[in-house]
DNA sequence: CAGTGAGCGAGCTTCCGCTTGACTT
């Protein structure tokens, strides 16, 4: 038995500190929140002053079971969750939950987990903040009330089962906003000039002119002028430059960094991070802090020394400024900066690697450059050539990084200019005048939707990977790769004397793992814009926060702030639901030449589909969803009358019907009554005909064969089959598992139906049990 | 995951922010 008990959230952080301190003490954790409001009902009493009522999920009776034990066992219990809003909410929860006694209970905080940290917390006990633990609840509430009035206005007013919420509508709508500004962008097109020179040394210099004719005969007009110019340097100017290291990873920063050099997902960047931490091998992967500890920058500081020598060394604190950050935890580093590297799991080992430069990096030198501008005067014109040279004199932290850049990488690399004098002339080898279109600003990324969502103070670092998955789940968004299409563009050269010119060919607009927002994703964010403005627009988090600040310093108390809020909140929802129109986007596509009928796009209860006739003439319209890459907002006439030839009879295979149609999950071959999926890549369900039919019918015979590893001719119901997570058994439909130390292919009948027999359910079948 | 339709309409769906294992049949 222990005398104190300290109580943290995560467990590997509880592993740290119980070996930090004696064995005095016993450290646990609580897994995060242990209470909260009910997954399916509202759970809170709108009508007295909002009271909420919490309850603890199934997943946490355990843990609550087990701290209470371990309370009961313990002289006293130290509160040590998170140094944030949410952190303070859960030590209170705790205690409620617990049924901890004031006498007997203490909060403590750090903000990093180290020794010194930890023994200088528990020097400095307190009580739980109640001021801050308002402050989450009102953040609690009114994201409740807002997500569950918001989602059921959708069921009715556009598709069922959507969701709105403060932090995934305002992320789809930077999603669509964007989209649109692309959609509307004016594309221009200039002539960058560019020269190429030979100096007296017989070395060659390119220089750009920094003005861009903006059509083809003012460039004509250009080299035309050029053509019996003389060319002279005019000046030459070197100036010192500098570049700083960047700050350390916070969740954000590390998701971008890592999307950008390793291609990972947002969500694959936490899992693999989550692991290196539980590993013990960098600090907590859910920060919003750039700051690292006294002993962090020590080690770092030595390690830099001993690598590169003193003059590498520069010890830097960096200062947090994204908006709301709680800074609870120190910034994303190596929990042991002297290891580089280690043996193992390829994506850890990367994503290590990119923590490890970045935290080392942060504590080194900046690179010092020369940058060399050399002015080229032309002798027929007045404007000048500019060329830009650029050499590193200390590479400082570059020597271990280069920060990657999210844009377009700049035109035209820079290095040393070779040596010149003013007033030394330069022969012209030759100038070309190259067509030039202005970019459109680019699409969002995951992580550079983060990045947006971080810079908005939109949605926290425990919920930014989760975010981004719930707005595609809903399908508000997809990522998708496009292709680029070819752009042809005009070049005109001069050369010795003359000018020639041609149109050139390259291929733009090319993404890759882009964010492009759905039917669905538009028709919700403008139903929801035009009825909620307030809401969707970009500030209203920060406006918000700027309340629960108040709330958390004593100076209003939060069911005060809920109710202003709500009020006129709920008075919008009663409007909207009395006032809207269902949201459908409806298109008129145009009349069918055939049946003189009108056609329609639009959203239907299960998602994009086009029309054909009205429900008010005599005959019955006719539906079709909606393929893989098309959208309500540009899809054709042409196009909707081809997806309304589905289903098509194609004849008759081995005495059953076959048929092509379009249902629920794409488009599939119909034989009797069995339903095969058609895959878009290489099928079009337009152009299938009888024999091609056949052919994936048969592929399918195969490929459902392939699967069955054993049955048993006495009892065709019972089978032995390999799934998707191995091999199992079927009887009657109903699926079975197989014990690790069983060969699937050696299974008798009588061992599959006793093995049927002892199988426990698993969690689909007991959750629907219990429901009975 | 299993399944392939649409003026029936019962009963369902939903939020954000803290945390990790379950373990898919």
């Amino acid at each position: 038995m222990s005398k104190y008990l300290i109580i943290v959230e995560s467990l590997a952080k509880a592993k740290i500190i119980e070996k930090y301190l004696g064995k005095d003490y016993k450290v646990k954790s609580c897994y995060g929140h242990v209470r909260d409001l009910h997954p399916k009902r509202l759970s809170v009493d709108i009508e007295n002053g909002f009271v909420p009522t919490y309850e603890i999920p199934p997943d946490k009776k355990d843990v609550i079971a087990e701290l209470k034990t371990a309370a009961a066992d313990s002289e006293h219990v130290w509160l040590a969750t998170d140094e944030d809003r949410e952190g303070e909410a859960i030590s209170w929860h705790l205690k409620v939950a617990l049924k901890l006694e004031d006498k007997h209970t203490s909060r403590i905080t750090f903000n990093e987990i180290t020794k010194p940290a930890i023994l200088e917390a528990i020097k400095k006990p307190r009580k739980v903040n109640e001021d801050l633990v308002n402050a989450q609840q009102a953040r609690r509430v009114l994201d409740r009330l807002v997500g569950f009035e918001l989602s059921p206005l959708l069921w009715k007013k556009v598709m069922p089962a959507l969701s709105a919420g403060r932090v995934q509508s305002v992320a789809t709508r930077m999603v669509v906003d964007r989209e649109r500004d692309i959609e509307s962008f004016k594309r221009e097109s200039s002539f960058r000039i560019v020269g190429e020179f030979t100096t007296s040394e017989d070395k060659t210099v390119s220089a750009e002119l920094p003005t861009r004719p903006e059509d083809e005969a003012a460039a004509h007009d250009f080299l035309d002028t050029c053509r019996v110019a003389c060319f002279s340097v005019k000046s030459i100017e070197t100036k010192p430059g500098q570049k700083s290291p960047s700050p350390p990873f916070t969740t954000s920063t590390l998701q971008q960094e890592s999307s950008r050099k390793l291609g990972f997902s947002v969500s694959q960047t936490m899992t693999v991070a989550q692991k290196l931490y539980e590993e013990g091998k960098i600090t907590y992967m859910r920060t919003d802090s750039v700051n690292l500890s006294a002993t962090a920058l020590e080690e770092t500081k030595e390690l830099i020394i001993t690598r590169f020598g003193d003059t590498y060394s520069k010890p830097r604190q960096y200062k947090t400024r994204t908006k709301g950050a709680q800074e609870a935890h120190e910034a994303i580093r190596p929990t042991d900066p002297s290891q580089s590297a280690f043996d193992g799991d390829r994506s850890m080992v990367r994503l290590y690697d990119l923590i490890w430069k970045r935290t080392i990096t942060s504590q080194m030198a900046n690179a010092r450059l020369e940058k060399t501008t050399a002015r080229i005067g032309i002798s027929t014109r007045e404007e000048e050539f500019i060329a830009r040279g650029e050499v590193v004199i200390f590479d400082g932290f570059l020597k271990v990084y280069e920060v990657s850049v999210d844009d377009e990488q700049q035109e035209g690399e820079k290095g040393l200019l070779p040596v010149m004098t003013v007033d030394e002339s330069l022969a012209l080898q030759h100038m070309t005048a190259r067509q030039r279109f202005t970019q459109p600003p680019p699409r969002y990324t995951e992580a550079s939707l983060v990045k947006n969502m971080e810079e908005q103070g939109i949605g926290r670092p425990a919920t930014y990977a989760q975010t981004i998955s719930t707005i595609q789940k809903r399908e508000y968004v997809t990522r998708e790769d496009r292709p680029g299409y070819e752009r042809h563009y005009r070049v005109l050269t001069l050369g010795s004397d003359d000018i020639s010119s041609a149109t050139e060919v390259e291929i733009t607009g090319a993404e890759k793992a882009k964010l492009f927002p759905t039917d669905i994703g538009e028709i919700v964010n403008d139903f929801l814009v035009e009825q909620f403005n307030r809401i969707m627009d970009y500030g209203f988090t920060a406006s918000v926060e700027e309340e629960f600040d108040e709330i958390a310093l004593g100076r209003i108390a939060w069911p005060v702030m809920i109710a202003k809020f709500y009020n006129p909140f709920h008075e919008s929802i009663i409007t909207a639901t009395e006032r809207a129109d269902k949201a459908t986007g409806e298109r008129l596509l145009g009349v069918d030449p055939a049946s003189e009928l009108p056609v329609f796009a639009r959203l239907g209860r299960r998602g994009p589909m086009v029309q054909i006739g009205e429900y008010n003439t005599e005959n019955k319209p006719r539906f079709s969803s909606l393929q893989d890459g098309q959208n309500i907002r540009t899809i054709s006439l042409d196009q909707a009358l081809d997806l309304l030839k589905l289903p098509r009879d194609l004849g008759v295979y081995n005495e059953e019907p076959v048929s092509v149609g379009s249902g629920r999950y794409g488009p599939y071959v119909r034989y009797g009554e069995k339903y095969l999926s058609i895959d878009t890549e290489t099928d079009d369900p337009l152009e299938i005909d009888l024999v091609r039919a056949i052919a994936l019918i048969a592929e399918d015979h195969k490929k459902r064969e392939e699967r069955l590893i054993k049955t048993f001719p006495e009892n065709p119901s019972v089978q032995v089959l390999n799934g998707k997570f191995g091999p199992y058994i079927s009887i009657d439909g109903k699926n079975v598992r197989i014990p690790k130390d069983q060969t699937p292919i050696s299974l008798t009948l009588d061992e599959c139906l006793e093995l049927a027999t002892k199988s426990k359910p698993g969690r689909s079948q007991r959750r629907s049990r219990r429901k009975r």
